[in-house]
RNA sequence: GGGAGAUUAGCUCAGCUGGUUCAGAGCAUCUGCCUUACAAGCAGAGGGUCACUGGUUCGAACCCAGUAUCUCCCA
């Protein structure tokens, strides 16, 4: 049967997967081998695979796939967390559409569209990561608002709570007065937006509000003069001379007629307005921030809706926006407003509702981070987890030190509810059940007449349960001594963005050591962020990432998975290319065509094995084992696109370009000879050998080969094989192989040059005195296509010749020979090396370089210097003998 | 504003404790080849003032200081 010249991965993927699957190769569970774990990162279960999660999941499989082959009990957890501002958001459209607005619904109802929701679509990125050749042990798949792992958080909040770390406190959150609701940071968009800026007067008065002097003010500059009547205090800077004077005295807000005192910091920026800034801790999140630092009373001035609140006091009931309008204009009737100034300034709109985003002040839940972020810290610092690289070691340490605590809480209902009870008055207790929650909170308030609480209405924010992930995956909390959490915690290798180092990896080993006393993983691999051929991230909001699903099925997993791979060192971004998935298919082909050539050999089994072939053999078991221990080495360090481009050239340039062309058969009219069976059985070693060596990056093709290039039972799968063991490194038949290859390099610029065709035998002249390496030259003279590698006493006339080493080689071609072109050429040479000499002489004749230098570095530069002189002598007289 | 990191070939990156014949790789480029596995290929070649300016050293891509540009994180 025809074998078809290029590799079609459509018609094979499916195929081994659903093989894998069916083997329960991907299935781990704990026995008497060395564990080898790791927890995805869990994608958000209503997201679709985007080109991160493929470099992320490549990188796993690769680590997971290698360590399985290594004899290690393999086990990827896969899973997803319930994202639940993303996922709501989503929800909430959804209703939108089918015209349902949340705020109709009860909690219970929405929750039910929630997870029918979830049921439709989520979990399609798992289904996605199959196409990928994810190899994880779907039997574990998790999510995070599962049963088991809710009650876990739950638990942990609770446990947290009677530890004293949990508490509830005020927080600024980014407040949309229109969807009447909260929204995090990522959901504010800044747009530069035309301004005024008011120049107000407030009155300066003394402490019992007797004036300063007559009629002296402080002018405030403002962007929002509405705000106004919720400023308690005005700010300058302790080093400017212009308000220095000002000290312990105090200003008056307009209209509230309210006494507020000047304050001194250096946030102030001098060059701003007037250098004074009014301050709203209500309404602002740096001066909230002031207010908390100099003590300052909060009046929050505005309501949920947008409109002035009953504290403000005047225009109650007025849009924020109307009154900023009417306040200016009756400030400057009052003759308060000294000018007005345009400006551009950022403000911030809801993502959903286009509104005017309004700072505000709520309640929320937090975790205290001092303590228990310290054992995290330390072991990060310590080397107990590695982060690679491990130039973001700096980068945690500076968060750690300065952690602040931990909002996490979320006015949303897809989520963890929060297990706090409330009566009447606000009082609470934080309790599991609401049975709990009345018995404690009766034995805390002994109050009888309560009869019912009322559960807080938030939940905790989604990281709130992923930080669990690496024990709540294996029920580490529901049953702490279970087989699964003692054998497979501490997992090996987190692999995950940098750019969640602090939100999730941080707080990972924070509940890690709290929890299991433990760290959760030794490794945390840092890959770095696929961006545009611009730089840009690849989002899908920008529309400029290809879908990965379609790569695969144009270009088949194992070439996507290698081009994500080629060019992305941890940590650094991988600006992403389709010419790099090129660049995998077309190493697909070459692996494909590799075995076609193979499997086209004919074998005599009654030949016996050339002493050529034999070498090649030798060769490449050398080369191999060498490069081998180099690629372990690579991965002992993580340095996964290198190991990937070490194993690409060992496959490429050693065995397709340079072993299979040694012990590739003569053809003799027009056929092929027959191979030696001893050849051929190596070969088909080394094939496989390599296959296993190309597994973790390219699972598809060289499950398929491995099935092909020999036959095999139905349950040899390349898959479980074993890694290969490194083995002897003949050094002197690599040297002899360099020397070799130089060599027939040369022979072949020179037929580059001259214009001659491959198929014309050369001859290859050396001195007979030349200390040259003989053991590859049949494998020269097949290769650089010779006649023969002649010994001669003397140089011969009329020859062209090179210089491998300082050994002289020369090949016969006196048609051919430019007398004054190859007199330019030696004179270019020999003034190279004149120069050379030069600069290796000085530093031998410098006293401090000799006294100071190691001496095989002192050594090295002789024998520099001695070769230099060799080759200066063998040009002299080359030139020489061209003159006649 | 505070912090971290980067800057080496057209592109993406290596370059370990400063010392191996004037800095390596892959891709891209150029030249010649449809040579019986592969044109998704083969053979060969060219390409770098290691961001800039100083300093330390016998010796600097590497160490130090400053400058410039870029990226990220926090506020």
């Amino acid at each position: 049967m025809e074998i078809p010249k290029t590799y079609n991965p459509a018609t094979v993927e499916d195929k081994w997967y659903q093989y894998w699957l069916d083997k329960k190769y991907f299935k781990s569970t704990p026995d008497e081998r060395e564990p080898y774990t790791i927890v995805i990162p869990p994608p958000n279960v209503t997201g679709v695979l985007h080109m991160g999660h493929m470099l992320n999941n490549t990188i796993q499989d690769v680590l997971i796939r290698r360590a399985r082959m290594q004899g290690k009990n393999a086990c990827w957890v896969p899973g997803t967390d319930h994202a639940s501002i993303a996922t709501e958001a989503k929800v909430v459209n959804l209703l939108k559409e089918k015209g349902i607005k949340k705020t109709d619904l009860t909690r219970e109802e929405f929750l039910k569209y929630a997870f029918e929701w979830k049921e439709k679509y989520g979990g399609i990125i798992l289904e996605q990561l199959k196409k990928l050749g994810a190899s994880c042990d779907w039997d574990r798949t998790r999510f995070t608002m599962e049963d088991d792992l809710s009650e876990a958080v739950i638990d942990v909040f609770i446990d947290l709570y009677n530890k004293g770390q949990i508490y509830r406190g005020v927080r600024m959150v980014n407040w949309d007065p229109a969807g009447m609701t909260a929204v995090s940071d990522e959901e504010v968009i800044h747009k530069e937006t035309n301004a005024k800026l008011y120049y107000v007067n407030y009155k300066l008065v003394n402490e019992d509000g007797s004036s300063v002097k007559e009629n002296e003010f402080i002018t405030i500059a403002t962007t929002r003069p509405e705000t106004i009547l919720g400023d308690t205090a005005v700010c300058v800077h302790p080093d400017d001379e212009r308000y220095k004077h000002l000290k312990g005295k105090f200003a008056v807000i307009p209209f509230a007629e309210r006494k507020v005192p000047i304050i001194f910091d250096d946030y102030i920026d001098i060059e701003f307005g007037t250098g004074a800034l009014k301050v709203t801790p209500a309404h602002d999140i740096n001066d909230y921030n002031l207010g908390v630092k100099h003590k300052l009373e909060v009046i929050d001035t505005i309501a949920a809706n947008g409109t002035m609140s009953e504290a403000a006091g005047f225009y109650i009931g007025e849009d924020r926006f109307a009154v900023r309008k009417k306040i200016a204009k009756d400030l400057e009737e009052a003759g308060h407003i000294v000018k007005v100034e345009d400006i551009k300034n950022k403000v911030g709109y809801s993502e959903r509702t286009d509104a005017v985003i309004e700072p505000k002040l709520s309640m929320q839940w937090f975790l205290k981070m001092d303590k228990i972020s310290k054992p995290a810290l330390d072991a990060v610092l310590n080397g107990e987890v590695k982060l690679i690289p491990d130039k973001f070691v700096n980068t945690y340490k500076h968060w750690m030190e300065n952690v602040h605590d931990w909002c996490i809480s979320r006015q949303l209902w897809w989520g963890q509810q929060i297990p706090a009870w409330y009566d009447a008055k606000g009082n609470f207790v934080v309790a599991k059940t609401h049975e709990e929650a009345l018995v404690k909170y009766k034995n805390s308030y002994s109050d009888a007449t309560v009869t019912s609480l009322k559960q807080d209405e938030d939940v905790v924010d989604t990281w709130f349960s992923s930080w669990l992930w690496p024990i709540s995956v294996f029920d580490g909390f529901k049953d702490p001594e279970n087989a699964d959490i003692k054998y497979y915690y501490p997992t090996n290798d987190l692999v995950t963005a940098p750019e969640i180092l602090f939100f999730w990896v941080a707080r990972m080993i924070i509940a890690g050591y709290e929890y299991r006393g433990e760290k959760p993983f030794t490794n945390v691999y840092l890959t770095g962020i696929v961006r545009d051929k611009l730089g840009r991230k690849m989002s899908k909001s920008l529309g400029n990432s290809p879908d990965p699903l379609d790569l695969i099925a144009k270009n088949g997993a194992d070439a996507v998975r290698m081009g994500m791979l080629l060019t992305s060192p941890a940590g650094n971004d991988l600006p992403f290319d389709e010419s790099l998935i090129e660049q995998g298919r077309n190493f697909n082909n070459k692996i494909w065509n590799a075995f076609r050539l193979i499997k086209g050999f004919e074998v005599d089994e009654n030949k016996t094995q050339p002493e050529n072939n034999k070498l090649a053999c030798e060769w490449f078991e050398s080369r191999f084992n060498q490069q081998l221990a180099l690629i372990n080495d690579l991965y002992s360090k993580y340095r996964m696109s290198e190991v990937l481009m070490t194993t690409y050239k060992l496959v490429w340039d050693d065995f397709c370009a340079w072993y299979l062309e040694m012990i590739k058969p003569d053809f003799i009219d027009g056929k092929a000879l027959p191979i030696d069976l001893v050849t051929y059985q190596q070969t088909i070693t080394n094939f496989g050998n390599l296959l296993k060596l190309l597994h973790p990056f390219m699972p598809f093709i060289t499950e398929e080969l491995w099935h092909l290039i020999e036959d095999r039972t139905e349950s040899n799968s390349i898959m479980v094989a074993k890694w290969p063991v490194e083995g002897n490194v003949d050094e002197a038949i690599l040297a002899g192989f360099t020397h070799a290859s130089e060599v027939i390099q040369q022979v072949r610029n020179i037929r580059n040059q001259k214009g001659l065709s491959p198929k014309e035998k050369l001859q290859l002249m050396t001195k007979v005195d030349a200390k040259r390496n003989q053991l590859f030259d049949a494998i020269i003279k097949k290769s650089a296509n010779l006649s023969v590698i002649e010994l001669v006493d003397d140089k011969p006339q009329a020859a062209l010749n090179f210089m491998i080493g300082t050994i002289e080689y020369f090949v016969p071609l006196a048609q051919s020979i430019d007398i004054t072109a190859e007199k330019v050429k030696y004179a270019e040479e020999l003034k190279y090396l004149n120069g050379f000499l030069e600069s290796v002489s000085k530093k031998l004749g410098n006293e401090k370089f000799v006294a100071n230098a190691k001496p095989e570095v002192i050594a090295n530069e002789r024998k520099k210097m001695e070769d230099a002189l060799t080759k200066i002598k063998m040009i002299e007289e080359q030139l020489a003998s061209l003159v006649s």
